[in-house]
DNA sequence: TGCGCTCCTGACCAAAGAAGTCAGGAAAGT
DNA sequence: ACTTTCCTGACTTCTTTGGTCAGGAGCGCA
């Protein structure tokens, strides 16, 4: 239920890559301009480019672009491919699952899990997220301050929270 | 992005809880009744009892049973018991980070995320899962026959899915 | 042709987490 | 006392996370 460096870095990096649509953009300034190692952020170009997101270029004039205009590229196809299947459940996807007894429900509960994963991850693009101008959906759920805290807390509850 | 098996162990054998309201139930009852690996589930109860989510005894006719009425634990509850911060972006929570450039927008779109899940697993009570009668919400989201799918899938994309 | 630049790839590594197992101790009931 | 059940820490195995290192392969240019 977290969000890892790899998934935070490639969409970062993939931001950047959207943002300027001039030529091949070399790792080390993607690196440089989004503070991210660039050792480590190869490796996650290289998945990106493997799941067809980007296209690379070796050389002197070489680099990474985009694969899609940047309003064709969401962050879900991003996390995708550097996290795998969003939302699995013991690493198995949640409509495999089969529960029974008190907890038949939950299939649908993670299922709706997922589904709400996605109305977030796949209706923000890379343009939309270069812009600042994001997606109602996004908007709305970010419209209400109790999202910017960390938990809501159920009364007797001391934890932390999220 | 993935729910452990901790989590959704946890969430069974509370569901357990929440249907029998007669008493304390014992760790080899919840283990047989959900399928879990008696010793593994231990440990999680114990969680939830640090937690507050469950009360225990020991001896004869002891066991476990739930610290508050099923109407009132959430999903979420659990989760965090066993998994800690919800949706937390390299250890951090979302409010916390501070993103440069092109990559501004992120933040707003970590907490989007976080705001979806709490909307779906702070909503759903023990209660609620055992009766069958889940909250609009969760409703909402699984009626699209694109929610039990692995992956919707942009055009061109060739992988697997979630 | 050669040279430098940049991507490409696999190997490696340390630390943490995931999924359990094992062994023993401490309370509760009879 | 004795059994039952929870309580706890230690331990194990495997995978993931978050990297680093070393070298190879293609691209452009002088």
């Amino acid at each position: 239920m977290r969000v890892s460096a790899k998934a935070d870095y490639a969409v970062r990096a993939a931001a950047e890559l959207a943002a300027s649509e001039e030529g091949p953009i070399k790792g080390g300034r993607l690196a440089e301009a989004q503070d991210i190692p660039l050792q480590f952020l190869e490796h996650i170009l290289l998945d990106l480019k493997h799941q067809g997101i980007v296209h690379a270029r070796r050389g002197a004039k070489g680099g990474y672009w985009l694969a899609r205009p940047a309003d064709e590229v969401t962050v879900a196809d991003i996390v995708r491919a550097v996290e795998g299947p969003i939302a699995h459940v013991q690493s198995t996807p949640p409509e495999a699952i089969e529960y029974h007894g008190n907890a038949e429900s939950l299939q649908k509960v993670w299922i709706a899990v997922r589904a709400s994963l996605r109305t977030v991850l796949e209706n923000v693009t890379l343009a939309d997220l270069v812009s600042g101008n994001l997606p109602p959906v996004v908007e709305e759920l970010t419209a209400n301050p109790d999202a910017w805290v960390a938990s809501t807390g159920t009364k007797e509850m001391a934890t932390k929270g999220d």
